[in-house]
DNA sequence: TGTACATCAGTGAACGCGCGTTCACTGATGTAC
DNA sequence: TGTACATCAGTGAACGCGCGTTCACTGATGTAC
C-alpha cells in the first residue's frame, strides 16, 4: 500500500520534472520542444520518456494545460486578494496576467502566441484556458448584481447578427446585457493585446521605461469603459 | 546590355519565386521554413538556393520585409481610397489590416505572432514594420491640424515617467499631445489585439458568425475614443 | 566581328547534426495466495 | 511469512526521416579588347 504509493509518488515527481525541464528548455533562446533533449538532461535514454508521455504532442498538451492553470490561478488569487472596488479587482487581474507573462515569457508565448505548427489542442485545454476570462466576466456579473454598474450601458450600437451571437453568449452570464458584453470583449482584447505587444517586442524604442505605467493606464481606461470605479 | 538585363531579370524572377514558394509552404499546416523543401519544389538542388539567399535567416528576413510592405501598402491604399471622414479612414485602415491578415494568416503570424525562435530581426525590418502605424498617427496629426479633433483630450491622466516617454515620442508627431498619443496607443493595441485574437482562434465558440461585425464595432469604439466622427 | 577571359547559376557529394517513435530486453518493485 | 507471478521503469539499438551549410566542379552566359 505504502509501497504502491511510493512508486506512484516517484512517478508523479518524474512526470513533473519532465514538464519542468521541458518548460525550462522552451525558455532558452531558439529552442523548441524536443523529447530527446529532455531525456538527455534527465540522464535517461530518449525512449524512457515514453513511459510518461505517449507522444510529443501529449507532452505539449500537458504543458499548455499547466500554463493555463498557473496563469488562471494567478488571476484568481489576485482578484481574491484585491477586496476593494471592482476597478481594483479589474486592475488586479490585469497586472496578474502581465506579471505572470513577464515572469514566464516562453510559457505565455506557448498559450497566447501564434499556434504551434502542426499541433492541434485537444478539448482538455478549454477549461483551463478560460479561467482568466471567467474571472473577468465575474466582475461584470457582480457589478450588475450589486448595482455598481448599469446592466445595459446604452452603447455601443450592436448590429443584428452580432447581437444574436452576443445574446446567445450572454445567457451564460447572468444579468449582463449584450452591450455590456461587447464592452467586456473589447476590454478583454485590450488586456491581452497589450501584454502581447509588450512581450513580443512591439513597444521597443517606443515605450521602454514605463511599460507598466502604460499598461496600467490602458487597464484603467478599459475599467472605466466597463463602468468600474 | 539587354543581355545583362535579361540575366538580372531572370535572377529577380527566381528570387521572387523562392520567396513565393517559401510563403506558400509556411501557409501549409505544420510546416516551418526549410531551404531544402523550397529547393525540392523548385526542382533544384538545395545548395542552389544559396546563390539567392546567403542563409535561411536572410530568406526569413526578406519574407518578413515583404509581408510588412504588403500589409503597409494595403493600409496605405485603403486610407487613400477612403476620402471621407477621419472615422472612415480609421475604419479603412483597420479593415485593411484584418482583411490582409485573414487572406494571409501564416504571413500575418510571421510578423505579428510570437517571435521565431532563434531568429533576431535586423534593423532593415523597422521601416516596413512601421508603415501601418505611421498611417494611424497620420490621422491624429491631420485631425489636430484641421481642428477636427482636440489636440489634448484632457484625459487619461498620465503618470510622470510615462509622460516623459510619451513627450519624447510626441516630438515626432506634430501637434499631438501626450494624452492623445496615449489614446492612440490604446487604439493601436486594440486593433492588432483584435486581429490576433481572431486569427489565433480565441474567438472560437464565442463569436463565430459575426467576427467582422465585432471587429468593426471595436474599431468604432476606438475611433470615437480618438475623437473621430 | 572574333576571341580570350571573367562572371555566374546550378550540380552533386559530403559533413555533422538533429529529431520522434518502435521494439525486444533486463531487472527491480509490488501483489496475491 | 514466503514464494510465484505480474507490473512497470528504464535500456540500447535501430528505423527512417529531416535539416543547414560548405566546397570543388561544370558549363553556360556576358564582357572587353
Amino acid at each position: 500500500m505504502t509501497a504502491k504509493n511510493l512508486r506512484a509518488r516517484v512517478r508523479d515527481e518524474l512526470t513533473s520534472e519532465i514538464k519542468a525541464i521541458a518548460r525550462r528548455q522552451l525558455a532558452t533562446d531558439g529552442a523548441d520542444l524536443s523529447l530527446r533533449a529532455i531525456a538527455r538532461e534527465l540522464g535517461m535514454v530518449s525512449s524512457a520518456v515514453y513511459r510518461y508521455f505517449p507522444s510529443r504532442d501529449d507532452l505539449l498538451t500537458a504543458l499548455i494545460i499547466d500554463c493555463y492553470d498557473e496563469l488562471g490561478e494567478a488571476a484568481e488569487q489576485a482578484v481574491a486578494r484585491a477586496q476593494g472596488s471592482l476597478m481594483d479587482r479589474w486592475l488586479a487581474i490585469g497586472h496578474a496576467v502581465r506579471d505572470w507573462a513577464l515572469a514566464h515569457p516562453a510559457d505565455y508565448a506557448l498559450i497566447y502566441g501564434s499556434p504551434v505548427p502542426g499541433y492541434h489542442a485537444p478539448t482538455d485545454t478549454v477549461g483551463p484556458a478560460s479561467r482568466v476570462t471567467v474571472q473577468m466576466l465575474g466582475l461584470l456579473v457582480q457589478g450588475v448584481a450589486t448595482g455598481a454598474i448599469p446592466a445595459d450601458p446604452g452603447s455601443p450600437e450592436v448590429p443584428p447578427r452580432l447581437a444574436a451571437e452576443l445574446d446567445r453568449f450572454a445567457e451564460q452570464v447572468p444579468g449582463v446585457s449584450r452591450r455590456l458584453l461587447a464592452r467586456g470583449l473589447t476590454a478583454w482584447v485590450q488586456l491581452f493585446g497589450a501584454v502581447n505587444f509588450e512581450l513580443f517586442g512591439r513597444l521597443q524604442n517606443l515605450i521602454d521605461d514605463s511599460r507598466r505605467e502604460l499598461y496600467d493606464l490602458q487597464l484603467r481606461v478599459m475599467g472605466e469603459y466597463l463602468g468600474f470605479q
